[in-house]
DNA sequence: GTAGGAGGCACATCCTTATAA
DNA sequence: CTTATAAGGATGTGCCTCCTA
């Protein structure tokens, strides 16, 4: 900035006043500095400014438990668009649900002095945040409800959305279902579990743990599992898959047992191109990109200064039929109007 | 920190000493600093250290075409991996093709003093990094070959891999193959044609304009216009697919025809479950996280003052068989390996 | 309306001092 | 008189705030 001032023959402070499109510049001197500006190739530093001037970093940190999961990218996606007319960049990280590895991201972008935060939480307990807000930085949790953190969050109906699933099955004449879910320890997934449960006892049907299959390495793992499940004789007829990720691993372990037209599956938020197998994958759909904007739109609504109290906002979720989940169960069911 | 200077009654020196763990502190000041730190939920500013230390942000930014992209993700996923343990953080960008946005969020990254970019370009010139890489910015250029640009790549073989394909489709009999591709202006799409382009003069087949579509606005255009490439009585007994989000809808587009198991299918890269769809469908597949990690790496190498001539790799791509590309077409094969 | 200058943001570098072996 | 350990102080990093003309 000096070399530009020395170039442009003015001061530093005009230099500045140029580039920060301040009032009171001549055409002509504003010419002068912009061309001194090109010729030295200078870029201006951020992070100075914004030290002297005493602000932030104009920066979030979104922090996801595997942007390489659909959902976490289109929720990503939509933060970003939220964000990117602002000026504000975004930092990412991935924790593979692993609470050390969401403490360690948010120490990483708090050094860096992001604004706020948008966080899916792997921690069990978001206390720790509290002594980030209380520095002045601004928290959105999403897809999981917080945990003994009072801030604004974006989360599905979890519960409703499992229950309306389950429900779906139970009416299409299945009562041995099958429930394939994320580790026990996330709580969205927990309110699924439960969602599954008051589905069950609303149909009294009886809780059967051993039908109850939690938390998997990987694919490989999720599809072993459930072919075991099928094996085992448990009579099952019908499947609640409660994650996305889960969904095409759970439905290879049906096809190669060869009961693609007899298990039926009812997937929480399946993938793209779910419609395309034969039966396609009825599921619980989510909108996580209007979670993402959401989000994006909280926390931008406190970085510019708002303060109200904080909201927890439930996206209702919606059943789309496309055949899986329609695949009648062994009991009669005298309601006629079947989805 | 000179407030935590004043309350552990040391120098603001020693705390930045205990900050940075350097040397020569003893234990005592060592733990009377930590504990003023705590009781004044301190946190270190490492914008203003950085800047002291004429070192730049500890930060690279990452800019893809869409994160909502499972191939970008997955790409993105293995960049922050390498970066992770190292404490650099990672920003993110979404292009949608669009050359501006690219420019503006290197811009964006650049006062930020990022040490690096990993950049899948929009742009059809990176002539534009050069004052970048003249500031001691480090590139590297992914999944498209750069354009007037001299600096490290990791691209997939778009031409060789998509001439597998279609030699494959060929092999099976087929010689009318529609090809379905992304905008005309982006270099990977250009390569996939290329390959196209190449089986088809091997077989001494005549390119036909008229079945080759390219640049859709979204999945509604892609299934719209292969509906219609079907519709046209054009000849069509096979698909080329070069992106893996046309995939999808170019096979609703099929199905919806009634021509599941009639018309064959290539694609380049494409989903996860495409494996239980019936007939599952036949890729040339990438592997994304390769190519992100390998960028990382040659880009992290750099940061640490690495300086080697550029390297472009070029990653190999394989061609699963899954069924939709070995549906047999019209024309006799002498070859009787199918594979 | 237009420009410049002193000073300081939060920190690290370089230099210096002090004690002990 | 070196060498290792432990701590402090002046100065400067790029930029903006506040004051001045």
């Amino acid at each position: 900035m000096r070399d530009v001032a020395a170039l442009a023959d003015v001061s530093i402070k005009t230099v500045s006043r140029v580039i920060n499109k301040e009032k009171y510049i001549s055409e002509t001197i504003s010419r002068r500095v912009n061309e001194a500006i090109q010729r030295l190739n200078y870029r201006h530093n951020l992070a100075a400014s914004q030290l002297r001037a005493g602000v932030n970093s104009s920066a979030v940190g979104v922090i996801l438990v595997d942007i390489s999961n659909p959902f976490s990218a289109a929720v990503h996606r939509a933060v970003e668009d939220v964000f990117r007319e602002t000026g504000i960049a975004v930092f990412l990280a991935s924790t593979d649900e692993e609470a050390d590895r969401e403490k360690a991201a948010v120490h990483a972008f708090s050094k860096r002095r992001v604004d706020g935060f948008v966080i899916m939480p792997a921690s069990h307990d978001q206390g720790y945040l509290l002594s980030e807000i209380a520095a002045g930085t601004h928290v959105v949790i999403i897809d999981r409800p917080p945990a003994y953190l009072n801030v604004d969050f974006v989360v599905s109906e979890n519960r409703k959305g499992a229950r309306l699933g389950v429900d779906h099955l139970i009416r299409h004449g299945h009562r041995r279902i099958g429930f394939i879910g994320d580790w026990p320890t996330v709580a969205s997934s927990q309110l699924r579990l439960a969602g599954y449960e008051d589905a069950l006892a609303a149909a009294e049907i009886e809780r059967d743990p051993r039908i109850i299959l939690q938390g998997f390495a990987d694919a490989a793992a999720v599809q072993q599992a459930t072919e075991n499940l099928l094996a085992a004789d448990a009579g099952i007829t019908a499947l609640f898959v409660a994650q996305n990720a889960l969904c095409a691993p759970a439905m290879r372990a049906v096809f190669a047992r060869g009961k693609r037209k007899e298990i039926a599956i009812v997937g929480f938020d399946g993938f793209d191109g779910a419609d395309l197998i034969e039966p396609g994958l009825t599921v619980i759909a989510q909108d996580p990109t209007l979670i993402g904007r959401t989000a994006g739109e909280l926390l931008l609504r406190r970085m510019n200064g708002e303060n109200p109290e904080p909201t927890g906002q439930m996206l209702d979720t919606h059943l789309i039929v496309r055949g899986s989940g329609e695949i009648p169960g062994p009991f009669r069911v005298k309601d006629a109007s079947l989805a």
